[in-house]
Parts: structure tokens; sequence; C-alpha cells
DNA sequence: AATGAATGAGTTTTCATTCAT
DNA sequence: AATGAATGAAAACTCATTCAT
């Protein structure tokens, strides 16, 4: 077995123990046990116990990141006026797909995202990224194109930038829920939540405005 | 010092130690030490580790439902027409007061909540019955005294469930953010999260009705 | 409640909580609880663990000796060539009784008996000496009054010190099983043991002789 | 080394800490520097220190278990009539001999034996079987074949246990005595026992008959 | 005379990590 | 390349013992 296939399964393994229990509570013994192989194959493949979680770390937030990157490309092209729509909806889509593949993945990426001492920085800067997105919606940038007096100033930072994260976390409580109740339709989860973040977003960038 | 106090003293050093890192990498040394007391203290006061976690948890999610409850008598009486609006308002104030003044407790509160084997099955009950409140919002109940013509069926399960979920889990991401943001006064943090949740609450009702 | 008295509650205590268990898994924060004192206490009266234990096992083994030592008196005068014939079922009667009525003492006295690193060196004399008694039975002390030209050299050592600890041990396995069938009345159980201790001597003797 | 030769290594050496002082006493520490291996060691091959203690006792008492069935085969064919009175003193041989082989592990049996908590019932239950076979004798099974006029009654129990508890307590008695004089020799302990076994088990019988 | 409160030192047990083969 | 065997360090927990009042 070459080593890449072996790597994605001790990967895969780790994932599931991480996910069940959180990173302290998951041991070495029982990844090595459960992915069939010793524990030195653990150690010389991701050097430490840390390693082998930032590795499934990485490989499962960069999944994340670039289904989201990627997200509008699958739905297709849309006219100018239903970009931005489109994007948001197609985001909330892939998102949710993922959270469908990769639940333990989703599991990790989340613990982690709320740990006090969080042991993968860059998940912190992934979600950052995420709110800052939103963050641009509420501040309404892009949306100046001037072709309307009407301006629309949007909200402006710390506002812009807690109601994201209360848009994002809505978004992440709603992924949590969901995986307890896998029979609901994703399509259905999805428009909740589109439905509840454009609220969000035109309601704030209303009152403020 | 009386016992009584220096349980509380150990209640609050613990809340800190189990705040920063979790329970897992909590260690009683750690907080034996912090407390200027002796291991041995921890287990005649509280008996084991899981003991002192929940006399934690006990404490402070007792003090958390105390404040919820009784959100609005502090606001002071409302005329009927304004109650619902304002109990809304009032209770998002006390919860936001409570992870102000005690951030290591909401902190505690929110990693047990997303444990994946939980020690205080009692947060998640608590949590159940946030969601259930404001999954009545969403479901209109109560609102059926009014013309009768106007029907307002609101929400219906499971769609009623998710977003309350999503509504509930956007106040904690935002209390999580806040806590990183202490200099954002209390009351515009609860003025975000009343838009946020009326424009779900009432998107989601108008757009299914 | 005057000192002595408080010191024989808390010796009946001890002894109970020694002998269910053995002196290592007894706890003083047990017999101080069972019998009502506090801590500091014992150790007022008994200056440490094991102190206690061997004020215990004092107390019990003196008992005990007293029994044996004043056993005949209580069996009346015996015409002299019943002497030793009586004594020796009076002693088996005696040590039967305190058993009997001192179960949690004898098993106590037992267990330490039976200990590599004994606590209590007293004890081993204790029954050094009824060993010692036994054997001077088997070795025909005394019934060289020469009254017969009949040589009655009887065993020598080492055979009577092995066979008169196999009779004591005898004895006390006896007691022991005694312990598990409170059934039996105390009459049989001696009978049984003096034919045994009788059977054990003569013919130990005459074979030897 | 190879693990089964440092199983039996630490099985030794623990057999000696527990002779010495008992289970409660024996620490894993002591056991580990003693063996010179690591704690982790003992748990990785016993489990844990019960698992220790009993597999030490299940080794030990499996032991004595064969050499005491296969007693006779040792002491070469015995004409019918000799069958009985033969296999008695080859069994006694045999016990002495595997007392003189492992002290350590007799005294350990022996400590168990009259634990009031056992940690391992199976030695209760060979210590039983002794007793039971010794029993037997006591009330004359096996010996009605003979001409029947002799009746030959035998005891009864409750005296027939109580007296083959004796007879085996005086066993044990003698070799834990012997255990403490070890020069002398062994046929010699083995006669002085099956002269009192003999003793006791005929003064019985006839007496009862 | 009596005790509530406190602890130092030790217990069993676990786990990430490494070496020898 | 792969692992059986091994361990240092630290965890939770207990207990005989002692102060301060």
């Amino acid at each position: 077995m070459p080593r890449s296939v072996r790597e994605q399964l001790i990967l895969r393994v780790a994932g599931q123990v991480f996910a069940d229990g959180g990173y302290e509570r998951a041991s070495m013994d029982r990844i090595a046990s459960l992915a069939g192989v010793s524990k030195p194959m653990l150690y010389a493949y991701f050097g430490s116990k840390e390693g082998l979680y930032l590795a499934y770390i990485e490989r499962t937030g960069g999944e994340l990141v670039h289904r989201l990157v990627n997200a509008d490309r699958r739905d297709g092209a849309h006219s100018p006026s239903q970009a931005r729509a489109g994007r948001l909806r197609a985001v909330i889509n892939e998102f949710l797909a993922f959270v469908e593949e990769h639940s333990d993945g989703w599991t990790v990426l989340f613990l982690e995202l709320n740990a006090r001492q969080p042991l993968a920085e860059q998940v912190s800067q992934l979600r950052a990224e995420v709110v800052a997105e939103v963050r641009r919606m509420l501040e309404g940038e892009g949306e100046g194109e001037r072709d309307t007096d009407s301006a629309r100033p949007g909200l402006r930072p710390p506002a812009s930038e807690g109601v994201a994260e209360a848009i994002v976390g809505a978004g992440e409580a709603l992924a949590n829920w969901w995986l307890k109740k896998p029979e609901v339709p994703r399509q259905e989860v999805a428009d909740w939540y589109v439905g509840l973040a454009r609220a969000a977003i035109s309601t704030a960038t209303v009152r403020d405005g």
C-alpha cells in the first residue's frame, strides 16, 4: 500500500476519533488500532499527535475553502444583477454539502474554532475570511456602483463585524443541528439559512441606513 | 476562612481553568495551586474532578437560568401590546449581561454545549428550552388571538426548529465575538441581536405564511 | 462520656473495621465515623493507626490469654488423674467461647498471626506459648512421675514442635470454619477438637515411643 | 528479552512482593523496580494490580492443583488395598514439595485463603475441594464395600466438615511452620502430617461409629 | 476536651513518544 | 519500511496525620 493511500486512510480514521470526543480524548493508540497500522507509523507520517491533528485540520479546512471559493462555478453563470444573490446561495449550498459529506471534518473544525487555545490558527483565519465576506455585504461594499443616488452606507464596524459573526454563527449552529436531523433535505436547510442571512443583512443595512 | 467562602473561591478558579482549555486540559493540580488550596480539599469539597465541574456548571447555569427567567422584571412593566417585543429585548439584554459578567462561565457553558460527550445534561436542556421558546415565536403560537381571517400559520417543524437553532446560534456566536471586543457597549450588541432575531422571525413567518 | 468508656467504644468499632478487610484496608476515617468521634480523638487516645491497632490487639489478646490461663478454674476441681485430660478440654472450651463471643477479635488475631510482617510481636508469642504447652504434652513432660517403668519418652523436637503447630493450626482452622457455621453448638466443636488433639497426641507419642 | 520470559520474571517478583506484606502493601512501583521494568509494562502485561495478582494466583494455584491431582502418579503403582493410604501420603508429599519449592506462592495462596474480601474466588474453591476429599474419607465413602456386618458409618455433617477443615488447617499450619524451619526434611514433616491425619480420621470415625 | 479544616506523600493508572530489530 | 516492546511524565485520587480554634 503506497504511502499516500495509507496517509489518507489514517487521516480518515483520525477524523472519526477526533470528532468523537475532541483532541484531548483522542488517543494515538486508538487511532493506530482503528487504522490498522502501528503507532510508529503515525509518528513516521505525521510526527506527533498535534502534527496528525494539524494535518487533518489542514486537509479538511483546505477542502472546505476550495469548495466555498469555487461555489458559484458549479451554479453556472448568473446575470450580473443576480450575481450576488446567487453567490450567497451557492456558498451556503456548498457549505452544507461539505457538512453533509464530511460530518466528522465539520465537527472537528467547529470544535477547533471554538477552542480557547486553538492548535490550528488557520481555522480561525478561515472563519475570519468568511466573516469578512459577510461583513462586506453588510457594509455595502461593491454596491456603490453609483447607479442610483440612494446612498447605501450599510453598516460600519464594529456593527458590521458583530452582525457578520452572528450570521456565520447561525449557519454553524444550523449545521450542527442538521447533523442530528439528517433526514431534512439540504435544499430546505439552505433555504432557511439564505432567508435568515438575507433578512439579517437587509434589516441591518436598512435600519442603519 | 469558612468553608462556603472557600468553596466559592475554588469554583471561581475552577471556572477560569475550565474555560481556558476545556475539561480535559484542566488539571486538579492546577486548580488547587491557583486556588491556593491543596488537592485533597478539592476532593473533600467536590468529590471528584467531574463533581467539581458539575458544581461549577450547575451554579453557573443556574444563575443564567435565573436571570433569563426574571429578565423582564427588571425592565419594568410593558403595555400588553409591547409585552412580547419587550420580553425578547429584555432576555437578550440579560443574556449579554450574564456573558459580560461571567465570561468564564459562559465559555464553559458554551463548550459543554458543543461537547460530543456532555457531562452535564442539564446544559443541553437549558439550551433546548431557549430554542423551544424561539421556536414558539416562529410557529406563531399565541398569535391566533387576533382577527381570524389573517391566517398566521408561521413556520412548522422542522423548519421552525432549525431556524430557532440558527437564531440561538447567532446569539452564541455574537456573544463569543463580543468577549473579544469588550469595548463594544452591551446595548449595541443587544440591538444588533434583537434586529437580527426579529428580522429572522418575521421573514421566516411571512415567507412561509 | 468518660474517657475510658469512649476508649472501649472506639476499640470495639476498630475491631469491626480491622476484622473486615484487615489492617491496610481499615481507614481512620471510617473508624472515627462509625465510632461517632472525630479523627483527632483517635490520635489523642491512641497516637496513631498502628497504636490503635496495637491497643486492640493487646486488649483482645490479653483477654484470650486470661481466659486460657484461668480455663480450668471454671471447670471446678479434678482428680489428679483427670487433671491433664480435663485441662485440655477446658482450654479448648474457653478458646471456642472466646471465638464465639469475640469473632472480630479472633479474626484480627488470626490475621495478625499469619502476617509476614507482624505489627504485634506479642501475638506471635501468645501463639508460641500455646504451641509450647501442646509441645510439652507431646514430649511427655510431667508424665515421668516415674510411677511406672514404662519409659514415656514422647516426641522430641523438632517433631514435637511441628506437630504442636499442626494441632494448634487445626484448632484455628476449626474456629474459622465455625464462624461461618454459627448454628453448630460449641460443645460439639469442642468435642471434635478434643478428639483430634488427643488422637494426634497419643498417636504421635505412641508411634514415636 | 521475549515477552513471555519477562512475564514470568515479573510474576516471580510480584510473588515475592505479595508474599511479603500482602496485596494491600504491595505497590506497583516496588514490583516494577524490583523486576527491573517500568510501571507501564506491568499494565501492558497484566492490565491492573488486581490483574497481576490474579495472574499470579492463577499460575500458582494451577500448579498446586496439577501437582495434587497427579500426586500418586509419581509414587508408582500401589496394591489396591494400599491405594487409599498411599494416595493420602502422596498428596501430602506433593503439597509439601510445592510449599518447599514455592514458598512465596504458598504464602500468597494462604493469605488469599484467609482474606476477608477474597480477590480470587478460585482459591477458596481449591481449598473446598481438598476439604471435601478429606470429608469423604471421614464419612467412610467407599468403605462399605467390605464385609457388611461391620457397619462403618463414619462421621456425618457437620462433624465431617468441621473435622475435615481442622485436618486441612493442621496441614496449612504445619506448612507455615516448616517455612521457618527449612532444615527439617520434607519426609519427616510429611510423616507427622500423615500420622496426624490418619489418627484424626480413624479416631473420628471409630468414635462416632 | 474536642473538632472542622487542611495537607504531604503516596497510590494506581494512562498516554504520547521512542528505541531495537 | 515497519513494529513489538518499552518508558518518562503526569493524571486522578486517597489517607494517615496535624493545626487552629
